[in-house]
RNA sequence: ACAGCAGGCCGGCUUGUCGCCCAAAGGGGAGGAAAGUCCGGACAACACAGAGCACUGCGCUUCUUAACGGGAAGGUGGCUGUAAAGUCACGAAGGUGUAGCAGAAAAUUACCGCCUUUAGAGGUAAGGGUGAAAAGGUGGGGUAAGAGCCCACCGGAUCUUGUGGUGACAUGAGGUGCCGUACACCCCGCAGGUUGCAAGACCAUGUAUAUCGCGGUACUCAUUUGAGUACGGAAUGGCUCGUUCCGGUUCUUUUUACAGAUGCCGCGAAGGGUAGGUCGCUAAAGGGAUUAGGUAACUGGUUCCGCAGAUCAAUGACAAGCCCCUUUUUAUCAGGGACAGAAUCCGGCUUACAGGCUUGCUGUUUUU
RNA sequence: CGGGAUGUAGCUCAGCACGGUUUAGAGUACUCGUCUGGGGGGCGAGGGGUCGGAAGUUCGAAUCUUCUCAUCCCGA
């Protein structure tokens, strides 16, 4: 574990809107309540990372900007502290991953029952890659 | 002191750990509404010789402003309130229309009643019920019975005129019996080209070409057309005139010549493709303090500051302390801290909002 | 972010516009009756609406005005 691995800039957010798009059309998903992950083995990031992350909360659930920015605030900053157990796996099987995070539960929780949340999602994201299942 | 009315301001604070965005040097980083997108501008692209009509919005006065349907001060009337105040309306002059049901009648009214009269017919708005609204009100005279028919007082309207005010208006004097209500339209004045930063400009990527315009080549072959006007079509636009552009009839058939167009190539438009980047992009009708003018909105001067610019989208998370609120006699403990998140930028309006501070005024009660 | 549209019976729509006053109407679905031995279908009758919500104008609002809440569409 380096010094950089708490950070989240802007190299690991998913930006490219074609990514999303395929993201979305052809990854694959898994349930971690309150979070349902989609996750796409990409062949060429943009950026010399291992992961880029995007984080999502629908507007049907939360009408209010507000409540939607802490939302995502709190998905964000609990990947930022768990995801260098992820990264070591990646690195350890040469991949590159797209993932989002969509956030499904229809009240607003704290940051520990989050952060409890994202902790199980990478996990279980972790032993699907130990298992082989994104590799071609 | 309590209750209330009108206005202004604030919108938790501090520290630590780990992070984000812009700048790359220090530094800076959500709001009073950033919201709704209801008005008005700036800015940009496109359109545009001009004139008239229509449409939409606004509508008391004076001022304010880049502009406004906003704001300030003020006027008149209706409604609410004991009051402070709030709210709605208001265009010189004039014209037209509508008012279901009920009711005699919704505006040149006559059902009952009253009066004249043999009857037919006529007069009448005092009384009646209906309705949202019923012919200014009270008293007296008068009359067949009644009525502004006449008189007094009161409430309006209108004309003449004096005074005050920049003005809307206010107020005094005199004249005229002139006297229902509500709404809408016409009319008058002012404003309005359209679309919006996903506007628009540039770069990168780059695959077949339907179609249209311009230029060139070939004139071998095939097809087709032939001056001008009436006329028709298109563009401009909400519509009309006008302007500009295009098409093209002429009794029929044949031959020849000339010129043009299409089939070929190039360029441009369009179409298709791309979904990446740069600019626009933040210094602005800017803000704070102070001072002068003005009742005020606002304007001028001086001085200081340089105040978010993301692009699937930063401005955060956690912890501790303080502050405030709730429960509790108090403290501890516990729970809570409103509405809400910039997206081209300003000026307003409207809507949401815990709690607190503050100025002026009104009413009631008590004391002096 | 900008621009625009629509909310009426369980569902799909009329009626709203410039004109305010009718019992808010049609199709389908539902219930009952009837024709049939029964189903389907036909015929007849019936129930079901605070016209998205709240204020205002008016004697009177689904309709006009203002605010508000949903849903949908378009734009590099």
């Amino acid at each position: 574990m380096d010094d950089s691995s708490f950070t989240f800039g802007k190299k690991e957010k998913l930006c490219s809107r074609k990514t999303i798009d395929l993201l979305f059309s052809k990854g694959r998903g898994f349930m971690a309540y309150p979070i349902r992950v989609q996750v796409l083995p990409v062949k060429e990031l943009p950026e010399d990372v291992p992961v880029q992350a995007m984080f999502s909360v629908s507007k049907k659930r939360f009408k209010r900007a507000v409540k939607r920015n802490l939302l995502k605030r709190r998905m964000r900053e609990s990947y930022r502290l768990n995801k260098h157990n992820l990264y070591n796996v990646i690195e350890h099987n040469d991949l590159q991953l797209a993932v989002a995070f969509l956030y499904i539960s229809g009240d607003e929780m704290d940051y520990h029952s989050i952060d409890k949340g994202m902790k199980k999602a990478i996990e279980k994201l972790v032993a699907k890659i130990e298992k082989n299942e994104f590799t071609p």
